[in-house]
DNA sequence: CTAGTTGCAAAGAGTTTGCATGGCG
DNA sequence: CGCCATGCAAACTCTTTGCAACTAG
């Protein structure tokens, strides 16, 4: 049984509404108002979530926290992430590409990718143009 | 100036042993003998050769460690990397095959992929079979 | 009513830092 | 000999956990 609490549904919602970005604990925790939602409550819904397969838990590259991001799985697993390093935006790949891309690498190596869980880090076009100004 | 002191040559010599897996701090630290470097040595150590880029940080998702890897950005600037999320090695993708992922990513999202630093998550094979049995 | 949740505070885990000592060049 | 690096311990940051109070169903 699971309650469906003021605090978890604030969480899930702030997710859910940001679905091409990535958080961390303490942002989620600024977002839903601090005295709306204690840090504990806070990570113990990401995990109760990420376990529930409702949010994915990433990892960015230099920094001791981790991320989370809502994740339909439904509408996710077919195809691959781009991450942008700069901003923290997560864009989607065009599916046919996701698909060349797998089946490649699936021949070459042996290797298997999971489309859904597969992220590529990078820059993206905003972010470039941004400093090239 | 730099030394060259014992702990760092060992250091570095071990992360260059193994091209191919990443370690977290405490790896490092029990695999050159704990008596011959202390913690904040080995952080320290991480922090410098990182920042002169002889070695790549990166994070394991659902991991609180920060994981380093040996990195030759001679050998490394062309190729993508493929992480087993099972056993942590590292395989190299195929040239062409990851030529064509950035050409195709960056056509259709303006994407743009540093091949040195881009590395996907999976499983690879001898870990699949491994299940399997 | 009662089992699941919350907030708080304390404990853990990983990493960083200050300082005196030690060693490379 | 002078500066850089080391070891130790303490400080920090992020996350987890124990416990009593609270609340959804």
């Amino acid at each position: 049984m699971v309650y469906n609490t003021e605090q978890r549904t604030l969480l899930l919602n702030f997710l859910k509404e940001h679905p091409d970005t990535m958080f961390c604990a303490k942002q989620i925790e600024a977002a839903i108002q601090k005295d709306c939602i204690s840090r504990s409550a806070v990570y113990r819904n990401l995990a109760e979530l990420e376990s529930d397969g409702k949010i994915k838990r990433c990892s960015k590259a230099g920094s001791r926290e981790v991320y989370y991001q809502y994740f339909d799985s439904q509408s996710c697993k077919n195809h691959i992430h781009l991450f942008c390093k700069q901003c923290g935006k997560i864009f989607h790949m065009e599916n046919k590409i996701a698909d060349s891309i797998v089946n490649n690498v699936e021949q070459d190596n042996g290797f298997e990718i999971n489309k859904g869980e597969t992220t590529i880090y990078g820059v993206c076009r905003d972010c470039n143009t941004r400093s090239i100004k």
